[in-house]
DNA sequence: TCTGGGGTCCTCTTTCTC
DNA sequence: TCTGGAGAAAGAGGACCC
């Protein structure tokens, strides 16, 4: 879906049409949070998705701000995947705003189908949407990207290694700013440099795992099915202190909160879990997390609470055999009071309840 | 200066057990 | 009793995605 959160807020409010729109936090840019959406017009600013909320604010001080309304993006959402119902059951979910669909098996040309699709979610949601047509995942994804708003490209097998190779390698899935970085250093900054270097050389530079999959990128080729279904492996919760905290006190408070609502959220859907992770940020962004890991699975509150506050102990007076406490002993030593702007909990190795 | 929240997967290290 | 592996599980961190 095109700008799904801002193109759903222009809707519910056509005064903001035109005009730069940002979707984001509380929808106070000066409270602490990032961009989830920015339209076309804040776009043209510099805002992109993922920029603190004051920086778009500098960027562009006219700019309409608007918190985030998960309830009825949720909604919207659920419209435009039903409609893709109708064109195939193998559907992967890939978040609020995107899916991958298989039509192999779905009467009629790609191209059809695609603008099919584009006109029913058109009418149910009064949205637009990109479409990209590929082989596999990987090539539908990046051509989905290749025309926005309201693309539609489809890439034949044949036509591939030809797509792909002028493309930066930013572009493929998988591949992010750290790794971008890592391949430009290396004089790496298109998928068909890429092409050129040898598996054995990937591998060299990138270990197996990654090694081999940006030579199998490079190439086009993704054998990874659609996912249809799954059971998520964690439940977390986590937030941002609007001004970073010196009392560990009003830490463990907020970390308390923190483990009512995730159990609250186990138990609703049935499930129960045995590792207990809980995680901090400091000031300058360094972020440590300690875990306990539990002889059963639970649900129960005063259990997970315990672990989490022994982890959370490690954390604040560490061990003498945990070499990076050390370092956090350290950091807490040189700079006062702790000032912490994140606590999180996660828990993982979860199991559903029969 | 600023950098959310919810996840997954991978890698490396440490710890435990045989 | 001491020592050294090997292999599994747990722990920690990092990259990536929406």
């Amino acid at each position: 879906m095109d700008a799904f959160f801002a193109a759903i807020e222009e809707k519910r409010h056509p005064e903001l049409k035109g005009k730069p729109l940002v979707i984001g936090g509380s929808g106070d840019p000066h409270r602490r949070g990032v961009v989830s959406t920015a339209n076309y017009e804040a776009r043209k600013f510099g805002i992109r998705s993922g920029m603190p909320l004051i920086t778009a604010y500098k960027l562009c001080p006219e700019a309409v701000f608007l918190p985030v309304d998960y309830q009825e993006y949720s909604r919207v959402s659920s419209v435009f995947k039903s409609v893709l119902g109708n064109f195939s059951p193998i559907i992967e979910d890939m978040g609020i705003d995107e899916v991958f669909i298989d039509i192999t098996e779905t009467p009629g040309t790609s191209e059809d189908i695609a603008r099919k699709i584009k006109r029913l979610i058109y009418e149910k949601t009064g949205l637009t949407c990109s479409v990209g047509i590929g082989p596999n995942k990987l090539i539908a994804k990046i051509a989905s990207d290749a025309q926005k708003p309201d693309g539609l490209t489809i890439v034949e097998e044949k036509d591939v290694l030809e797509f792909l190779a002028p493309l930066p390698v930013r572009k493929l899935y998988g591949v992010g700013p750290k790794t971008e970085a890592h391949l430009n250093a290396l004089g790496i900054k298109t998928v068909s440099e890429l092409r050129q270097k040898s598996l054995q050389w990937l591998i060299e530079n990138f270990g197996n795992s990654y090694g081999s999959f940006l030579y199998m990128a490079s190439r086009g080729i993704d054998e990874s099915p659609l996912v249809t279904e799954w059971e998520p492996k964690s439940i977390s919760r986590e937030m941002t202190f609007q001004k970073d905290i010196e009392k560990w006190q009003t830490v463990a408070k907020s970390l308390a909160g923190l483990i009512k609502e995730v159990v609250e959220e186990m138990k609703e859907e049935g499930y129960k879990g045995r590792t207990i992770t809980v995680k901090i940020r400091f000031k300058d962004f360094s972020t440590f997390t300690r875990a306990k890991t539990l002889p059963e699975p639970t649900d129960k509150v005063e259990i997970i609470r315990k672990a989490a506050f022994e982890a959370l102990g490690r954390l604040i007076k560490p061990s003498k055999h945990n070499s990076d406490s050390i370092s956090l002993v350290e950091k807490l030593k040189v700079q006062g009071p702790p000032l912490v702007r994140l606590v999180g909990v996660r828990i993982s190795a979860i199991e559903r309840q029969k």
